[in-house]
DNA sequence: CCATAAACGATATCAATTATCAATAAAGAA
DNA sequence: TTCTTTATTGATAATTGATATCGTTTATGG
């Protein structure tokens, strides 16, 4: 079994995305590429309006509109994982756009990406005992982290 | 390792909800007792809306905003789970309020709930890893049913 | 049966997201 | 390089699920 590795360099996936988009007809604009460089960089699952800070450092006439329209692109190319929370608060994935599972602070709000390597195991038993066709999970544990308790 | 059984009689359920809510000075309204007793009863994971249609049946001048504030009263207490997606569609689950799997029909929407031995395993798995204090936990497949396939 | 405060119902409000559309600009062709 | 086409942008309106407001009603204990 080859295993996809979990992590690569910002560069790295930011050509990755760039490919995707071009191979797929979409222009490379100077906001998308902003709002590229910013999932492809970031290990801190931003959200919409975090990305929007960023992207109006360099571009300051950026709409909102256009980060929720890049990244719904983005979403629908798998190429950044959207991780969305009860309150209303979603938060992005860009490094790592395939599921995996979160721990989650519910006090400082920071999320970090466990390895779990029985994970698999789960989807199987799963499958064998339901006869269902898994495509795809979430998992998110919460709790305090190390700081916070 | 004493077990808590993962599911109740319906009637159980309404009678343990009742209790919560009459210990705690809240009132039992004709009303709430209609949203008790759907989320009682279902098991079908119902969503405000499909709440809202049943008390409706029994009490037709019931209002929307009546069900969203029994809802979140039962969630504060505990007696009630929320599942919620990123399209907004809310789903509650009045039998088992504690964290579980859910397994999720993308294409007919139905929700199950599978036995997954090996689950509290992970959570210790995470513990250990990262020193995190864990209180909460959310774990959802999503695929096709074996009708949907 | 009364008094009181909780809960109700109708509706206004809110916040996040999506839709609209005229103006702009990316990308390939000439 | 310039031209042409059409996807994309930016500003804003519309939408939607959920929450807040507030005058009226009613559950509950005395």
């Amino acid at each position: 079994m080859k295993k996809r590795p979990d992590t690569v360099s910002a560069k790295q996936r930011l050509d990755q995305m760039l490919s995707k988009l071009k191979d797929h007809d979409f222009r490379i604009t100077p906001q998308r590429l902003a709002v590229l460089k910013v999932l492809a960089a970031s290990d801190g699952h931003p959200s919409v309006e975090r990305i929007y800070e960023s992207v109006r450092a360099q571009f300051p006439t950026t709409s909102l509109a256009t980060i929720y329209k890049t990244v719904a692109l983005l979403k629908q190319e798998n190429e950044v994982l959207e991780i969305s929370f009860p309150d209303g608060s979603n938060r992005y994935d860009g490094n790592k756009p395939f599921p995996h599972p979160h721990l989650i602070c519910t006090r400082c709000k920071k999320i970090i990406d466990p390895d779990l390597s029985s994970l698999e195991d789960l989807a199987k038993e799963v499958t064998k005992e339901t006869g269902f066709q898994i495509t795809n999970h979430r998992l998110d544990f919460f709790g305090l982290c190390r700081e916070c308790q």
